[in-house]
DNA sequence: CGGTTTCGTTGACTTTGATCAAACTTCCTG
DNA sequence: CAGGAAGTTTGATCAAAGTCAACGAAACCG
């Protein structure tokens, strides 16, 4: 009984799925796929919604399917600190660990599909392709939270937020016109969220991005819209 | 022909190795543990040795026996920020990348226990359980990382030296009586490196473990030998 | 549509930690 | 053991970013 991997036998839920191209579900054959559907749901959730809270018991990782989801750690007098961000087709979920160590809240609108952790733990145990792609994530956000430490502990304010920036233009520039050497974006993350994110305060991203502004390195529009007209010069503004 | 796993058929290199009991190696079976062993050799490397070098091409692999490694990374101007710290037996390596993106050297005195970095990966593709535990490594890593985040981003100082040195107390406290509430050991890093580590000064690190030296929340002993009398004061003093 | 709330900007001032400089200690080496 | 290098401490001063406060703009809601 033949069937064509690219189209038969997958589960419409998951035909134009990106975490099927991109993401961990691209590990997964046909069958797997169907009975992984089998349990899953898909949701939205606006921004600011809790998914996953400090401390609880988590029963269900997800896959983000559009909008950014930030991850966060806060100390008992109130600090907070953005320590991971997700773009899609990213995963949501820490394996092997059954209660969360962080807050995971939606930054913007978000797209979700569900499952429960124990489907996913099964299907790590038959599908070593599948447990290789989690590992693979895991390695990049390693790479990336190596990275943003280098940039809270080392750089400056201002290089600070040219070095945001630029991260979320790689991320999420619609336009994805590869190598091109302007970018235009939403912000996906208020003032307060990017202070978090870097280690500083509102009233300082703030002058920041007035700066970069005052410098024509970025103009802003309604306070979200960011368009760069020359990634190169932003760049130079991020030392590293 | 059966053997019994605990002792027959492992290499004598291997036989008394804490990576076999906590570390990777545990995920071998005898036979996998001698082939490996035929292509690894130990070495010791003194403070300072350059391990891995930033952007060189990485053809071994290893896994920490003792000593202490630092992962740093350097801003074109020189600025220097550790990303990593690994205590045995950690492995040191990073799959499924063949150039590194950091740097490795030893901070005290290592010694390791190094294998091709083809011979892991083909295991890895015999062995799951050595994937899996490879995974978990780099997982605890991830969750190392985000913890440091919140200390370089979100705490002053001092509460970054107080948890500096609480890490390092858990870490390779020697007379590690478990729940001991008084901890004493030898800083594996100079001031110089608790800087790069923190994303600080040497000065303000010095005058940091003055005051709390002052505060008698902690002695030391020829610069290095530290002596915490009350864990608890210490972990008040971490701003969690 | 007007009022309220949330979000963002700007200014004045303060504080924390960096910088610059000098002295001291420890350790290594010839 | 002397001399020097490397590592550490301490002090004086400075600057970057934080705090406090006020205001403006956008979004939200009855």
């Amino acid at each position: 009984m033949r069937k064509d991997v690219h189209t038969d036998g997958i589960p419409v839920l998951c035909a134009s799925c990106e975490a099927r191209h991109r993401g961990v579900c691209g590990a997964l054959d046909p069958e797997q796929l169907v009975a992984l559907a089998r349990t899953s749901h898909k949701y939205n959730a606006g921004s600011g919604t809790e998914l996953v809270g400090d401390a609880e018991q988590v029963d269900s990782y997800a896959n983000v399917l559009s909008g950014v989801v930030k991850l966060t750690k806060t100390l008992s007098d109130g600090r907070q600190q953005i320590v991971g961000l997700q773009f899609a087709p990213d995963f949501l979920g820490r394996p092997f660990k059954a209660e969360s160590e962080l807050n995971a809240e939606a930054a913007t609108e978000v797209s979700l599909c569900a499952f429960p952790r124990a489907s996913i733990e099964r299907m790590m145990q038959d599908s070593p392709e599948l447990e290789r792609r989690l590992y693979r994530q895991t390695l990049k956000e390693l790479d990336e939270a190596r990275d943003w430490m280098v940039t809270l502990g080392r750089k400056t304010a201002s290089e600070k937020i040219a070095s945001f920036l630029l991260m979320i233009a790689r991320n999420i520039d619609p336009n994805a016109e590869p190598d091109s050497s302007s970018a235009r974006f939403d912000l996906p993350l208020t003032r307060a969220d990017i202070a978090d994110f870097l280690g500083l305060t509102i009233e300082t991203v703030s002058r920041q991005l007035t700066k970069l502004r005052a410098d024509k390195v970025i103009s802003i529009e309604n306070n979200r819209q960011v368009i760069v007209p020359d990634l190169g010069r932003l760049e130079a503004r991020a030392g590293n």
